[in-house]
DNA sequence: CGATATCAGATACTAGGAGTATCATTATGT
DNA sequence: ACATAATGATACTCCTAGTATCTGATATCG
């Protein structure tokens, strides 16, 4: 009743998924089918053997991405918080194949709801895990109860990506700060 | 010396023309230039004498499309002013279509350059025909000299276009000018 | 008018990449 | 040994952008 054959190879699996992540971190998502094969030093059929789509095999690659380590600070006041997980961010599009990439994914989850759905879904989860930041701020008063804290990160997200996507400068992270604590209404 | 043999119809440049933003606008960028050619009722070469490549073609129809009309307020006060804009935005994402096209457009700007340049250039000339409501704003006293008004819009753009390519939900206007304004800390 | 230049439409071609189908080979279990 | 199933290689099909060419229409020059 067991199976009988040949079994599936788990390092070929693993040999792709590094393939396709790498090939993902380095050149967005401008590569071909025969590009994760020879990578992977694969046969191109065991590729098309896991995913069926090269869109299927993306998803994959980009939710394991999307899945890497955030730092939550505890400063001690919430601008403190706010300051590091601004600067953090923004020393990560400094980097110019990170925000080559980024650029890409994000422009792709404008024609591929299921590109949205990842991006959304990982938002969600940083969020989820940095919650503890956000009850800090609203203990110590920082923040008001009834904040609405998904604009607030969302605001800031779509702030970098909008510059990035459109390869506008981004200011220095205090600017930024500043404006989601305070806005543009003079002092 | 003048100009011998048939001359160019200009019906058909219009006609192409017409074809190729109506494509846009109700297809986003999903289409051939076999459709063109056919919406158009042209022949197919008739498009690639005009365009060497479909991307020249849908450089230009995009800069058309981004020169559409923008109203300028003038409420009496900046809040007011912004309250109009946001409202008007958020209205105009609400339309289906408008926001589909604009999430593909927008997401074509992640990996096209050229693109990119498009809705930078048509959102710097909105900026530069809306200035004088910021001119009345700091002669007001609703806003510093120095604000980055850049930032400002950006912000709020860059807030509109990640949720609607996320497919995430707007808040209210009110909102979102509140935000603006005063930020994130209590009042 | 007639020669010639240029545009329009139609059609067949090339190029490149995703996805499919086939086949011989190799590994595993009975 | 034999059946089964995965592997790599290769040769397809399909789609669409872009090219090349042919025929016919229309305008200008002499």
């Amino acid at each position: 009743m067991s199976a009988r054959g040949r079994k599936p190879d788990p390092t070929v699996d693993h040999r792709i998924r590094q393939a396709v992540t790498g090939l993902v971190l380095s050149r967005g998502l401008d590569f071909t089918m025969d590009d994760v094969a020879a990578a992977a030093g694969v046969g191109r059929a065991s590729v098309f053997r896991r995913y069926a789509t090269k869109r299927d095999m993306l998803l994959e690659a980009l939710a394991g991405i999307m899945n890497a380590h955030v730092a939550i600070p505890d400063t001690g006041s919430f601008e403190g918080d706010l300051r590091v997980v601004v600067s953090d961010t923004l020393a990560l599009w400094h980097h110019p194949d990170v925000s080559r990439m980024a650029r890409q994914v994000f422009g792709e989850a404008g024609r591929d709801p299921a590109v949205a759905e990842i991006i959304r879904t990982g938002m969600r989860t940083r969020m989820e895990r940095s919650w503890i930041v956000y009850e800090r701020a609203i203990e110590r008063g920082e923040l008001p109860p009834n904040a609405d804290l998904w604009m607030l990160t969302d605001m800031f997200a779509g702030f970098v990506a909008y510059r990035g996507l459109l390869d506008l400068p981004l200011p220095e992270p205090e600017q930024i700060v500043q404006v989601l604590l305070h806005g543009f209404t003079p002092v």
